[in-house]
DNA sequence: ACAATAGTGTCTCTTAGACAATATCGA
DNA sequence: TCGATATTGTCTAAGAGACACTATTGT
């Protein structure tokens, strides 16, 4: 019951960066700079640090700026990992958060460190890293399904047979057109961006729709993981 | 970057034990033995102890042991809560869980510090354990709509009668009889205990039911806020 | 004009809720 | 037998998916 036991646990922040590539989810991945596993593709994650973060939530956002150099319109706090197993430093706590990040936020050749792998390839990482991007992914494709989870995913823009084909790739099954635009009516969070339409194909324009204002940039609305729906 | 920084942080767990009584949640608060708040009612939590606790998990276990006296039929990850702010003492993480318990797994006579409190009445608490009650409240409530949660606030046996009266209560509103029971049936959880009724009272005697056998004791199922549905 | 895909109207089938009939107890 | 509540059957309304039709583009 005393404090110098807790202070023994090590307190780090990871982050599971997802965005949509190829029509399949991916995650980012970093090389680690320092030792243990220096050199090796993991998670973006570091120690939280008390002098530079109000809280973790603070923290994940500082690590996805310092390591991948972008500030994600949708951060939400994960779960909590932890143990003397997982990290060979010793007894460890990992706040896991998961952001979600359309394709071309994320400018690879800008961060040449940062590599996409798709997440339904097992593969092995170091830490805890592939059980948590599992959690982060079941998560996602969870709250897919009765959610708008997944326009966080898009750019600013998007068409709504965009939208169909990204909650498809999500889910996995091909869903019906027709309930799908009744879904996002009722939804309520999209609005069409006034003569903005997709040309350029050898067919009817699709209107251009965006997040209505109060829906853009969730992050700052889920710090602690009170997030509903 | 430095794991010294890190060590400066506080790692505590706390846990939101929640039970029915008189047809209302109630949360379960303990007088503080030590400072900041000795004396103080508030949620039943502690440092984790890394020579004692595998993780964070088996710390929310030893909690309710030492605190409460029991062992929760389900325990669950709910989130994890940070700040300078929050803990008098300094920097501080507390990975939140909650319980749920039927009434007569609590024996408030052996456990004269346990205080039982209703959750929608607001008041003053130590750190910010009304937020995290509110967190688990909402976590219940909502799992409430889709799940068979409610059912580890009920005692061993049950009967659907009885079953509905507890997701009335936590949902705040009357069910559909018929379709309430078409549910339970379909989730196919729940076992009639053979030729066990509720007899006592001048009507039709109503059907025992258990949890079928896979389901009791959810506890070892969701260790680090895995579990699903 | 034609191929292609966007967007919409409508029909059907599934599912949820209302209502009501039957069952079984204590008094 | 009567009042009370459990349990079950059935009707109806609301919602989801299938289908098909119209709209609008580039070629």
């Amino acid at each position: 019951m005393n404090v110098p036991d807790s202070r023994n646990v090590i307190c780090t922040v990871d982050v599971v960066l997802l965005c949509l590539k190829a029509g399949s989810l991916h995650v980012a991945l970093l090389r680690r700079d320092h030792n243990p596993y220096a050199g090796v593709l993991a998670l973006p994650g570091g120690f939280v640090r008390p002098e530079l973060d109000q809280n973790t939530s603070d923290a994940a956002v500082r690590m996805l700026r310092e390591k991948a150099g972008l500030e994600s319109p949708y951060l939400e706090q994960l779960a909590t990992f932890s143990g003397q197993a997982r990290d060979p430093r010793g007894w460890s706590v990992s706040i896991a958060y998961y952001a979600l990040v359309p394709p071309d936020l994320l400018d690879l050749t800008a961060q040449p460190d940062v590599t996409l792998v798709p997440v339904d390839v097992p593969r092995a990482l170091p830490f805890d890293h592939r059980e948590i991007i599992a959690a982060a992914v079941e998560r996602v494709r969870s709250k897919s399904t009765y959610s708008s989870l997944p326009v966080y995913l898009c750019g600013e823009r998007f068409t709504l047979p965009q939208l169909q084909t990204v909650y498809e790739s999500l889910l996995g099954e091909s869903l019906n057109k027709v309930s799908f635009r009744r879904k996002m009516d009722e939804l309520d969070i999209l609005e069409p961006i006034q003569g903005e339409m997709e040309t350029g194909r050898a067919n009817r324009p699709a209107q251009y729709y965006r997040l209505k204002a109060g829906y853009r940039d969730q992050l700052s609305l889920c710090n602690r993981g009170l997030s509903s729906s």
